[in-house]
DNA sequence: TTCGTGACGGTTGAA
DNA sequence: CATTCAACCGTCACG
């Protein structure tokens, strides 16, 4: 019971599941969890052992499994936000040639050429707002911005990768979160390297 | 007994 | 600035 490490006030609140492990609702597991269960399926253990041992439901532990084998990543994947409705790539990529091709170019003579161009249609076609956040947002420096049109790619590394504010402890800057299709090594692969030669059960090499 | 699956109640964050 | 709402979360229970 009082293995678990609550170093920190971290988030010694959240629910508890019928395993006895602490859990938020809502929220991904901490990585070092996550990092646990993937070490310890390396190591031969089971699936409903990992579970007991961790405390970790096993449709749990079987999800963050399946997805390590598939993405080589232990970590969650992107929550929130909302999917482009009338800012598309496809959008995106014209307005970013027409301010490129008269970088004094207006919001709303954005919005008539999408339509002269038929790129949009009435529609679709995004507000002058939402043309000037764009601008803002996407476009920004339109010095070079990468031809490639990495579709949601742009966003995985502005900074840290995952969660910057919740108290997670990150042990390791585990995979580069984003590029994920890197390392098609699963099994193999197991950013492990600070778990030394103590044994992996050891729960509090990065408390805090 | 193990494990895949999906409903459920929950949080997040770009638009 | 507040609201929307679709994405993801882990647990639970079923098969």
């Amino acid at each position: 019971m009082l293995s678990v490490c609550l170093c920190h006030a971290e988030q010694a609140y959240g629910e508890v599941n019928q395993l006895g492990g602490v859990f938020v609702n809502g929220r991904p597991l901490p990585n070092a969890i996550r990092l646990r269960i993937v070490e310890l399926a390396q190591l031969g253990i089971r699936p409903c052992d990992i579970s007991r041992q961790l405390r970790v439901s096993h449709g749990c532990v079987s999800k963050i499994l399946a997805r390590y084998n598939e993405t080589g990543s232990i970590l969650p994947g992107a929550i929130g936000g909302s999917k482009p409705r009338v800012t598309t790539p496809n959008v995106v990529k014209h307005i970013r040639e027409y301010k490129q091709g008269d970088p004094g170019i207006f919001a709303w003579e954005i919005r008539d050429r999408l339509l002269a161009d038929n790129v949009c249609d009435k529609y679709n076609v995004p507000s002058v707002s939402s043309i000037s956040r764009i601008l803002r947002n996407k476009i920004g420096n339109l010095s070079q911005p990468s031809q490639y049109e990495n579709v949601k790619q742009q966003s995985s590394q502005p900074t840290i990768p995952y969660n910057h504010l919740y108290q997670y402890p990150y042990p390791n800057p585990i995979s580069p979160g984003s590029t994920k299709v890197g390392s098609h090594h699963p099994g193999v692969h197991v950013p492990t390297g600070h778990c030394q030669h103590s044994q992996v059960l050891a729960i509090s090499p990065f408390c805090q």
